[in-house]
Order: C-alpha cells, then structure tokens, then sequence
DNA sequence: CTGAAAGCGCTTACAG
DNA sequence: CTGAAAGCGCTTACAG
C-alpha cells in the first residue's frame, strides 16, 4: 500500500528514472532486471550501477498487469485460532515458498460476503482447490473424517469401553459433521445396544473443558469421550482433571487431528493423525496443477486417510512391550515421532 | 496466478469487453464500477446487467498500477509454528481486516536473502514496522521482555524457590536474548549468592521435554524451572510427568506469552502473558499510520509490559481463598480468562 | 546489441 | 451525463 501522492514520501524510481539515469532505453533496463543474455557488458554495468544507486524495484503491479500472472495464491480460511489452522498454513507456506508464490491469507470470519465471493470464484473460472469441503465435481483435497472417526471408535470399543460420549464441531462444520457420522455408524454397527450420545462444542478448548465438566458431573458418566478434535479433548483433559478425576484410570479421552501439542498434554492424548502439513501443501500442489494444466483435470484425489495414534489416554499404557491389539503406531514425545520435523521454531 | 496464454482457460472478462458489450465508453463502466455518482440510471442498470453477465471482476493489478495503491501490507515472520505465532496472525489478520488490507504472509525459514530483503526494505523508505527487534529509530513495537523475565524470577523467589533454572531460546534470537537477560539480573539482584544455570533451547515443545529430561536427571535438581516461552515449559511439564515428578509439589515451572493452550494444560501454567493479539493488532495499526502520515513520523511506542497470569505450575493452588502474596491475576479455564472471547473455532 | 513503440487493464482530468 | 485520450510502469516483438 502506497500513497505517493498524498504524502511526503519519494516517489519510487522506475523503469524510466533507471534508463535515463543509465542514458539507454527502457527496454535495455528491463533485459537487464530480467537476467537476458542480449546486453553488453559494459551496458548492463552502468545499467546496473544506477539500478543499485536509485534503490529501483520493478513495480509489482505493473509486471503482473503485463505478465499477467501475479504469482500468487490466495487462501481463505474460515478461522485462524489453534493448531491445526497453524500447521496447516505452515504446509501451504512452505509450498508456495517452493512454487515461488505470494501467499494471501485470509480468513472469512464467518462473513458471508467473503465466502459467497469464493464461491463465485468456483463459477468464474478461476483455479481453486477446496479442502475438506462439501462441494464436489472440482480439484479438492479431503481428509477421511468418518472412517478415521470409525476407527477411533473401533479402537475405543476393543479397548473395551462401552459407553462412548461424542462431542462434536461446529453444527455447520463439514469436518465435524463427517465425524460424528463415523462415530454414529461405528457405534450403530459395533454396539448396536447402547446409544449415542453427543454433547456439542465449537473445537475450542473452552468447549471441550465445559463439555467435560458436564459429563463428568452428570449422572452416568461416560467410559470414554471421543472429542472432535484435540483441543477440545486437550480442554476436556483439563476439566476432568479439575474435578480430581483421573485419565485414563477413571475414563478414556481421545481426539483427532494429533497437532503437535498432543503429545506433550498429560496423559499424551491418543489420537487420529491428520496430516496437516502434507494437506496444505497437497492443497498448493493442486492448485499449481491447476493453474498450469491446459484443460481444468476433474481428477478427483482419493480422501487421505487419518492414522490412529495411541498414547495413553485411551487407557493404554505405553509399556516397553506396548500391547496395542490393534498393532497401531504408538509415539511418545521422546521418540521425535510428533515433534516437528527439522524445524527450529524461532518464536518466543 | 494467471496464465491465460498458456492455458485454455477462457480469458476473464475486461472493462472493455463490458463496455463493448453495454455500448458505452470504458470510462462509464469504470464510473459503475467504483459507485461514482454521475451515471444514469439507464445506463447504469445496462452496465450492471453486462457486468453480471461477463461476470466482470476489476483486474487488481491495473488497479494498483493507476492507483499507486495495492492496499496490501506483507507480513515476514521468521516462523510459523506454535501457539504465539498463530495468535499473532490472528492479530495482524483481524487488523488487515478492519483496514480492508490484503494481507500478504511469508515466513522467511530463516532465510537470509529473504531477511536481507527486508532489511533493504528498511532503507529503501518503504512502510516498515518491526516487532521484537533490534531495529532502532524506527517505528517498531515490542515487548518488555527483559521487565517480564525479571518480574517472573522475582515471583518465583516470592514463592521461595532459591535454585532457578532458565530454558532460553535460540541463542540468535532477541526475545530470547532479552529474556535470559532479565533471569540474570533479576538472580543476581536478588539472590547475589547463587548463580544462574542456562541450558539452551529452541522455543519448541521437544526442545523444552529435552531440558526438563536432562534437568531432573541431573544432580542436582532445580526448584523451580523458567522457560522462555510456554511451548518449552509445556515440554517440560511433560518431561517431569514421564520421570514421574509432580509440578508443582517437585518442582515448578513457570512459562512466557500465555498461549491459548497454557491454561489447559496440567498443572495450569504459570506465566508472562504478552498480549499477542493486540501485538499484531498493533502491528498494523502503526504501518496504516506509517504509510498514512505525511512525514514519517518517529514516534516509538513505549514497550508493552507483560503481565504475571498466576495458575498452578508455580507452586500456588487456586484456592477459594487463593494466598497469591503478589496479588496477582490467577485464571482458570472456566473463569474464561484464558479462553479466546469472542470466537468461535471453525477448524477441527 | 539497442531502441521506438505497442499494449497489458484500468482511472481520471478534460471536453462537450 | 458521457466519451476520447492520456498515462500508471512494465515487457516484448519488431526493426535496425
């Protein structure tokens, strides 16, 4: 954002400025800004000199109005808060850091407006890709919410809880909708006897950690919760703690996502990986693709599938000869199997 | 990214083909577009009508390029991963937001030509404001980082630890740098007898579980543990939980920034907490006023203290009658003090 | 190797 | 109220 005009500060040089300061055409300056072979020597030297000595940058705006390409990418997210929309950004950064792309991030707020121009962005033939979405028949990349939910309430049965406590996402959440799906069939087919039970939250941490006082203050308290995602199973930990009782001696907890703070939360939540990182840059992949691709592809990817991760609040203690029936992988913080990989954060 | 030429994709529509297609000039169109007042009726609602048609949407860098303005303001951030980065985004976000700013986000991986740029950025008399660094004698915004790491020693001594061992930051890092700064001179003011013990981190959860490992395996073990920020104390916090050590009864830990997740975790960290969303708020408040204001203007902004949030880890028990000596703030999750307000989560 | 000129898609005085 | 035209800062055939 500049204002030139309406304020004090010098006018950028350009193109022009260069090439009279050099005494050469603008188009000499602009081979020489964009590394051609056709300059001599001796040219693109004084070219050069008086490109270092105005501090002259190509206008941004200008090369994209006659390239027309603006190397950029934009990203709309419903909400930034916590660590999946965290490491998610993470993924599609460091994608488009690979691609050479401008990364515009935006979240919708909620805003109607902001998401109905999105979707019109789907009619207008602009490329774009949806992730974990509901709408269909265009480049999308989606995680497999209801089976991993099935398998976690797989898990949770063969662990041999019976009376599982779901609590859900966001009512208008697809995600949360597919979860709670899975979790319903899985039961239905499981343990066709004992009925569901859902107790709504937001994915917020506040949400799990009243969703937890809740149960485990009601009169039949639950084996086990399954919460939609970590956080709000990281705020049911809290609440059951608060209230002096003991995961996962007293009751089982489990999340999904397994963002990398599960690990560390007391007892190390078992959970469904989704992986985040890989998503957000299958997501810059595709819409590189298709960007680049001629005629749009309808190759629809296969949903990529959650692995369960079992840690110790599903009741499972993580022995030296761990006993998981289920032969799942089982990862303890010491291990390095969740913590990030070759990164080293630089934040306070 | 646009590359029409090279794709079949169907070219979008200009404000020539719009005007073409309405038998008017480009200018009447441009006229509609922008909501000027000068404009029939008739001709208006014929324009309107072919715009929806074509499904015209202004080519934003024209725009940029006659109006001299890309209403865009970049973000560099040395890293995207964790709970302080993820709220400061939020910040900036909601703050682009209000300014009606596109926000253009990148992290530079510690990317020294990408740091380099920025710096020239700083020279080159484009907007700039800097968070947390080194950089003087421009508009920058900051925390008192030194003040908050002394105020958290000096609370610990309250509480009677004697022995405090600090879990720095990256060693290049200034926050780090500064809140190390504050641990020795707080011990060394108040506890001139013992000295300081240091073991380095990286700001990340695995390098705070590897300290907390190797500090309760030592001889001997510290009374209380400071990190520097509550990614490594939550490690930490994990670390002792597998040796079987209880916090606070064992030992503290007390952490810095007050992350959403700090107050869920278990015991309920203790902490500094910088106000990150309002850092980032702030953040761009200052660029809107640098790039708004005639002559750049240097006012610095005093830095933002830090406030001591009381929980568990420390050794202090949330009584009913709590016994804080310091008088300060202790939160718990359900008291909502620790929990995002006003939001609701859309992310599983 | 170098330059004059057209043109990318817009906005905005300036006429009428 | 409406349009012709200039111009924002670049890139790129096209000549020479």
């Amino acid at each position: 954002m500049t204002k030139p005009r309406s304020t004090s500060r010098p006018r950028p040089a350009t193109i022009t400025d260069v090439a009279r300061g050099a005494r050469v055409s603008v188009a000499s300056v602009s081979r020489v800004v964009n590394g051609h072979a056709n300059v001599l020597p001796a040219t693109r030297a004084r070219i050069a000199r008086v490109i270092e000595q105005l501090r002259y940058v190509p206008n941004t705006a200008a090369r994209s109005l006659i390239r027309q390409q603006t190397h950029s990418i934009g990203v709309l997210l419903p909400d930034l808060y916590g660590g999946f929309f965290s490491e998610l950004i993470r993924g599609i950064d460091g994608a488009a850091r690979d691609h050479k792309l401008q990364l515009l991030l935006s979240s919708s707020h909620g805003d109607a407006h902001e998401i109905a121009a999105a979707m019109r962005a789907l009619v207008a033939d602009v490329p774009t890709v949806f992730m974990n979405s509901r709408v269909t028949g265009r480049p999308a990349l989606a995680i497999d919410n209801y089976g991993g939910a099935r398998a976690m309430v797989r898990h949770l049965i063969g662990r041999g809880h019976r009376t599982i406590t779901h609590i859900a996402g966001p009512a208008d959440n697809f995600d949360a909708h597919e979860r709670e799906r899975g979790y319903r069939d899985e039961l239905a087919a499981a343990l066709p006897r004992v009925k569901p039970v859902v107790v709504r939250g937001d994915f917020s941490e506040a949400a799990g950690y009243a969703a937890g006082r809740t149960l485990a203050s009601g009169k039949r308290r639950p084996a086990a919760v399954f919460a939609a995602n970590d956080g709000m199973a990281i705020g049911c930990l809290a609440a059951f703690d608060s209230l002096g009782l003991a995961v996962p001696r007293d009751l089982a907890v489990t999340g999904f996502d397994d963002i990398p703070l599960a690990a560390y939360v007391r007892p190390p939540l078992t959970t469904m990986r989704v992986p985040i990182v890989e998503l957000g840059r299958g997501a810059v992949s595709q819409l590189v693709t298709a960007i680049t691709t001629p005629t749009p592809t309808r190759t629809l990817t296969p949903p990529l599938a959650p692995t369960l991760i079992v840690r110790e609040s599903c009741g499972i203690h993580n022995s030296v000869e761990g006993h998981d029936a289920g032969g799942h992988d089982a990862s303890q913080p010491q291990h390095g199997i969740s913590r990030p990989r070759n990164r080293k954060p630089r934040t306070p």
